[in-house]
DNA sequence: GATGAATGAGCTTTCATTCAT
DNA sequence: GATGAATGAAAGCTCATTCAT
């Protein structure tokens, strides 16, 4: 688009424009009404409500519900992509440090951005967009399951770790983060049981560090 | 709801096959829509079409699109749930098998049933469905948690496992299996990789009974 | 059941099912709407009203509002291309006598059909659907100025008419008639004069038969 | 509505001259539009764009949309109505030699301004604008009317025209005239064939000469 | 004067629900 | 019991209009 000039405001201002706020603001309030509702449960006078404008501001910006939904996933997405890639980058650690590395940046992630919400909508929404199937799975779930996979078999290669099925061990691992979030999303808001997921990493990497490592005495 | 309206044919007859069919035939229906594209993205037309009826008759066997949702998941969990219950009166194995013999028990769950579309299903809509939650919270996840908490903490008593934190260690041991589901009725149906469970299973056995174990000198 | 009072018509149905009748009777009523307040100016509210039924049930005949002008026009207008068809291949009379019979048939159609709208329709609108001017170019305006145009072609081999210019003379033949019909659906209502189209086609024949004479001494 | 401020600069700026210009443009814009789309298929975003301006600045010369469109018509209108008014004092030429200037007069009316669009304006929007349809029937067809009807009769009582009936011949005096600027402005833009104003204007003038000649010898 | 972000009434469209058949 | 035409409330979307800048 084109450069917008800066609007230097002072005070006392009814309201302002906000042309370069709002569509964060919307796409923000949408994320909390489709994560909660679901997208076809979703109004958008509410999402509009909650983003403290009104229904025909949303369309100054998006086309429409579903330009909304899909901007809402990508936006969120994207940048919370970047950041996973910066960790790709790093320094190469023994893989069972890695591997709790990851788990730990993990928790940060979760209790610091609102990505959590995003694997609850798109498994919910998958059904109704095929695009979004595409999207994460290639985006998300395939880097992920690279990244994990490569410390794995990082961890048999270094004798870190006995020969294990990576594929299927990918998800021992992960997992837990994954019903987490839903978690999060879907039972603690009716009074369930809460997860702490710190605690719970520390946990779960005791165990699958032990579960992993080499020495099979133990059983 | 039903109507006890005696309707014993002259023959004595009491039940007519047909009759007695069709609301396991809509549930059964509505589950696949439901589990597709959720609630709201669901139309009574596209229930009524893939169980061979007509829209009306839906309203002869639920009073509407929420009483038949609500339906469809309870008559679904309920028999699968007294089949869990079975399993927590039969004879006490050592804990690892109890432990083994529970996660391939949800293997044959999981490929014999249609139940594993259950947990997507609840996890999209429970934010529309508050008595969802509750139900949810109570029958499955509650009474889940009990059962392999239980087995746990027989574990440790008995000397199997080491001093775990048992709530978090809950989480470590299922959520591979809430995963498998989710992923099987997100993902698999638009083209990501499959998971298989019995392989994912008796990978996730070895590491969880090795991670569980006493002896820490693999580490 | 309970004791509800039945509001039975006089036929004693408080409303019957007329999947046969309702097209034609919900394209009519929108013939009429269009015709008076355009394509954009019409409300589906409207249409319904006059068509004796609600809103929603225009979608049961009618994919939307579009589909429904389009059907308006087409239903319309081919039966009458049939008739007018027809008149193509009836005997051949004398060149005068075929525009005579030609103009009387086209006041008979105007007087005891509701053909008369279109021209005003289609002008009105073509801006708005190219696909309409595409198919009143080619099935009515193309096919009347083949009609006229051999009948004015005959007469001049024949020795009735002068040697004029074809293409030109149509309009002078038929724009009587077509300001004729605009005039009825875009004047008259607002009381502006009426024109009589049976005095007016017998003027209107007499300058053109004259107008074309060889020989004008005859008439 | 048009208030004819003289604005001349006492230091000769210039820059005056597009504020005074606005107006114009924004009309002739939306002339354009109207005759394109109709009143209610126009958008006042559609004629801001073509003028040059933004939205809200229609509103600066215009009080709303109805307001812009009656501006429209009558801005374009009166003007020409004038000219009309100034053929009708012109001396008096024998009846057929003032229906073919009359008639040539338009040719050039039509090829020299945009009033050709009018009628189609004015017939496909006097359904929703009753006024209009008064201003119109009073201030051009009225007028027009009695203008040709005023000739012809002179020309019966001169002896150049038979006994005709003066009415209904009118409407074969200037049918085509009408039709050919319907024509220009619905069909041409869609591919028709062309119709040419000069060809057809002198094919009419001696078709209803010798139609209405007493003598046709005497052409 | 000019702008364009924001509004909200009004429209089209959908679909759960009803009910005469 | 079963149907499906009909309904109407609710939602998505458009666009004339306003108003702070």
């Amino acid at each position: 688009m084109t450069s917008k000039i800066k609007q230097r405001g002072k005070d006392g201002r009814r309201w302002r424009r906000r042309k370069d706020k709002r569509p964060g603001e919307i796409r923000m309030a949408a994320l909390e009404c489709f994560g909660e509702r679901g997208f076809a449960g979703t109004r958008l006078d509410d999402v509009a409500e909650r983003a403290g404008v009104t229904k025909g501001t949303l369309y100054l910006y998006f086309q429409n519900k579903e330009d909304l939904f899909k901007a809402v996933v990508s936006e969120e997405l994207v940048p919370n992509i970047v950041r996973i890639e910066s960790l790709l980058s790093e320094k190469e650690l023994p893989a069972p440090e890695a591997l709790a590395q990851l788990m730990r940046f993990w928790v940060k992630t979760f209790t610091t951005t609102r990505l959590s919400i995003l694997p609850k909508l798109v498994i919910s929404e998958v059904g109704n967009f095929p695009e979004l199937a595409e999207f994460y799975i290639h985006e998300v779930i395939d880097r992920g399951f690279a990244l994990v996979g490569g410390i794995l078999r990082r961890g048999i290669d270094e004798g870190d770790f006995r020969e294990i099925n990576v594929e299927e061990t990918i998800i021992s691992v992960i997992a837990p983060a994954i019903v987490t979030m839903l978690w999060k999303h879907s039972f603690e808001p009716h009074g369930s049981r809460k997860l702490d997921p710190v605690t719970l990493v520390e946990t779960h990497i005791e165990i699958i560090l032990r579960g992993l490592g080499r020495n099979p005495a133990a059983l």
